[in-house]
DNA sequence: TTGAAAGCGCTAACAC
DNA sequence: GTGTTAGCGCTTTCAA
């Protein structure tokens, strides 16, 4: 609005130099004697002068501007994700576009379009939306975290089967009988169905039938303990739950509670994700950690391989157990 | 690195046209024959051209882009504060440019820098750093949510003193003799301290001592574990804590069962915050809620006027007690 | 209804 | 050591 903004034109100008000097200063490059330094950077405090960095990034064609998209933000689990990714991004002098597609295939969409008009050098993907064209027909480097994306984007995920497994075993050995798991709808193919397939494939070498209750991540959470208390209504004899995340494993305790179940005497519980989060809000709860904060660094490092050309394969990171008192 | 990117004058070959036309075709500007219209179009396809976002915002002076500072993500708070930020910001048109300043001055300081220079139309802070110069000599538009910044940079706060006399009088009516405040360190200038004292106050109308524990945001888990059974220890008569956020009183929650205090029976708690999260894992926590989605609406719709070049006021929003069974 | 040309602010050959 | 010049890819007067 007010007075043009100062452009290195003006510097130039006011150091007494040509363009090339000034920019030469900005960034440290070829050789300057020491006076004209000087002179450069006293004519740039004086016009308090600010680079322009979207002209830099026209000539430069780099942006250092990575894009995260993931459903939302708002959730232990992919906060503590897309804080890692951030915090290991700066490390490497990467910013963050940030989109949250919200289950919204036209949010994720729309953003999608828009950066890969140039807007960014990458993309690091954990959205749950059905895959979408877009992905496939550019060739942005791409990395995405627990969720599969395209033949040519390389995955990032933790061990899935045997942190179904991990989970399963411990309410076995538990004594559990009646075993319920909770786990995303089918039609939305991601690794976490991995935990499911675990579950089942255990349940039924200990002559148990399994089953599932869908809850969506994006549900609202009215309909998430709707579904729940259908458990205990369908199921009075469930006395072990296998969460596939630890929200859905707190409902549960919450309305285990609702239906006079003590934990762990009635009802054991095992959550999954093990976020810092839920970790200090419910601690007593037996859950599977993810490595999530190695997960970040993982797919930061994958990314920056492909921003460099190389070819990176797919990894799978190891899980753990941590023991809580639910089960 | 393959093939050079698709560009306009590509295009504009390719449809036997000059570039002006194209830049009308993308922009769906000026008068063009329909036929003229359909043969870009189908040259756009063709060569699957990307419109480069870059070039477009060098002469348009503008990015679209909205930069968010603030401590950190991973918390229940900043993760729905910032998660309806995006959404609102999208509303309009925004994407975020996300920065964690994570109690780290100088990423905080390098962050704002590189914002500094024209690669976002305007700032949403509320990071918990001793306010920077920076923020001072810019005249780029920002807006402060929960945080004092500088004079001319307008604050969207709850109202801190009447969530800190709300807290405070349940505590008190539940007839707690010993009322204990966590806090933020005083060096710390934020709206925050107003909760402090309304407790105060109101501890001092009632003839009791206020005493404050002070808990840094940013601290380890452990030292804010460390500290509460400070209190504990210091303060065996202790029968109600009101605390200044929801995760605090978790901890809190977990160490009384440590030294075997009955909640609400043996003790009182009441948190600050109210955020979805704390609220789906511990319903059982009387709390103080502050209108986060609605502070985000309030501090994009200000940013948006800022932008527009119109001055704005601070703003305050209410609060509410919400009743859980902790106090 | 369309095109030529100037320019957004910076960088980097290439010359001197 | 320093300057001249030609772009980076787009938008927009102005003219035809």
């Amino acid at each position: 609005m007010a007075k043009k903004p100062v452009k290195l034109d003006d510097v130039a100008r006011e150091a007494g130099v040509s363009k090339t000097t000034v920019s030469r200063v900005l960034n440290q490059r070829g050789y300057l004697s020491e006076e004209t330094i000087a002179k450069v950077q006293r004519a740039m405090e004086k016009l308090n002068y600010r680079p322009n960095a979207i002209a830099r990034q026209l000539y430069k064609r780099e942006t250092k501007l990575v894009g995260l998209i993931f459903p939302t933000i708002d959730d232990p689990f992919f906060g503590q994700l897309e804080a890692a990714l951030e915090n290991e991004l700066y490390r490497r002098g990467y910013k963050v576009l940030m989109g949250n597609s919200q289950n919204n295939p036209a949010k994720e969409r729309s953003f999608l379009r828009q950066l890969l008009n140039r807007q960014v050098d990458g993309l690091i993907v954990g959205a749950h939306n059905q895959a979408i064209g877009e992905y496939q027909r550019t060739n942005l480097p791409i990395v995405s975290i627990e969720q599969i994306v395209s033949r040519n984007v390389p995955v990032v995920a933790s061990d899935n089967y045997n942190g179904g497994r991990l989970a399963t075993q411990r309410l076995l050995d538990d004594g559990c009988q009646h075993i319920i798991h909770t786990n995303y709808p089918e039609d939305i193919p991601t690794p976490n169905h991995e935990r499911r397939l675990a579950y089942e494939d255990l349940l039924r070498q200990h002559g148990q039938t399994p089953i599932t209750y869908h809850i969506s991540f994006d549900d609202p959470v009215e309909k998430k303990r709707a579904i729940i208390r259908q458990i205990f209504e369908d199921h009075p004899e469930v006395d072990g739950i296998f969460a596939d995340n630890d929200t859905n494993a707190g409902l549960i305790m919450n309305i285990a509670g609702e239906f006079k179940r003590l934990i762990p005497e009635d009802l054991r519980v095992v959550g999954y994700d093990g976020a810092n989060a839920t970790r200090i809000l419910l601690p007593q709860l037996t859950t599977i950690q993810q490595p999530i904060n190695q997960m970040a660094e993982t797919a930061v490092a994958m990314l920056q391989a492909r921003i460099n050309g190389e070819q990176v394969a797919s990894k799978m990171l190891p899980v753990k157990i941590i023991d809580g008192g639910t089960a």
